[in-house]
DNA sequence: ACACAAATGGACTCGCGGGTCCAGAATGCC
DNA sequence: GGCATTCTGGACCCGCGAGTCCATTTGTGT
């Protein structure tokens, strides 16, 4: 694993990584088998263990930070200017345009976590760890906006932070369960509806 | 299946479902086996088959009715009078009691389906109408204080029940991945915080 | 060109778990 | 009590899927 990796071979595990994220998306892991993944990538399951010695597993974990790389690279560059009531606006259309364009329903890593953390509660704690630090952008912003004076003295970033992501976690739940966007964007603008009554003395009144 | 039914049989059919569901909101569908399921109640295969002829699909679509059930339980009787803001108030520290005392963490029906869509899009379009009647215990309720003027008139029912339905969940969600019930309760105080922005002439303000 | 490492294919093992079968024990009905 | 039906135990079958092994090909450095 620590071993060289000529360019061909990180070709070759970059594809089996994307199409095994592909793949458990929409069948989830347990529905999922190695052999699904090679039949999907013209590979054979003995290269699967040569790039990932720890089986499915390991794939799983390398799965999980793919995914979430992607879920937060759209979501930039208002992720990280969340300090400011408009920047809120576009995050919320940045999510809403990411989940919609998605070939599946869903949240790559909130269902991963959710089927994991019964059968494998190491990997869940990892994909815990990144919806946390998602999460954590949130808080950060809040926090800004506190200092600024753009939220009231009394608020809480962290409560609020979870609560807004709380929202948009049961948008993506029930986007995937009625195969609509449309709980999503209730979720948000409802959180968003929610964090605005929290605004503090420079928040300006539209 | 038709067949009669003992008090015996209907006792140990019973039992199944119980410890059946104990494991399978521990463990997840695919984290639980028949032999699990067993060894817990002291039972042999044959039984599960006997009384549940469709094999594990119908158990856990027996296990899905009992939760269901369990679960819009321990929101009565708040769950028929959402038609005024203190019921809201009492529902949510209702949901808040029961998840708190539930042996593990997170929804067992939210969870259910989710780990179901991938692999059995039937069972789980089942789930997701056990999931639905919920929610429409939430959009009578608002359906109600539209008409009572407890709500502005442009205040959307269906919408608002959405994404209070929806922050329920996310909390769950949360709750199940940090093992807490912060997550839960600042979901939705959220949602209610949010609920409330959308009050209507006739609501006294505190 | 040679040697060595990495990449690939595919056959193989093996345990787990869903599902079947049948014989015997318990129970309800008259 | 006797008959029918239901209930129960446990042995068995079988396929699927994770993981292993080795032989072969492709590439890379000198």
């Amino acid at each position: 694993m620590a071993t060289t990796l000529t360019p061909k071979g990180a070709a070759t595990r970059g594809r089996i990584v994307e199409a095994a994220a592909d793949l458990v998306l929409a069948r989830g892991v347990g529905g999922t088998s190695l052999d699904d993944i090679c039949a999907g990538t013209s590979t054979s399951k003995s290269q699967v263990f040569h790039y990932f010695p720890g089986g499915k597993s390991e794939l799983v974990s390398a799965i999980a930070s793919f995914q979430s790389e992607r879920v937060l690279d759209a979501q930039r560059p208002f992720l990280d200017e969340l300090d400011r009531w408009e920047t809120w606006q576009g995050w919320r259309d940045a999510v809403i345009a990411h989940y919609r364009s998605q070939p599946h329903w869903g949240c790559p890593i909130g269902a991963l976590t959710t089927e994991l953390i019964g059968s494998e509660p190491a990997r869940a704690a990892e994909l815990a760890a990144h919806m946390d630090r998602w999460r954590g952008y949130l808080e950060v912003g809040l926090r800004r906006m506190l200092a600024s004076g753009l939220l009231a003295d009394d608020a809480d970033p962290h409560t609020l932070a979870l609560s807004t992501f709380a929202a948009l976690h049961g948008g993506l739940v029930l986007t995937q369960m009625m195969e609509s966007i449309e709980p999503l964007e209730a979720a948000l603008d409802g959180a968003l509806t929610a964090l605005r009554a929290a605004a503090g003395p420079r928040t300006q009144l539209s």
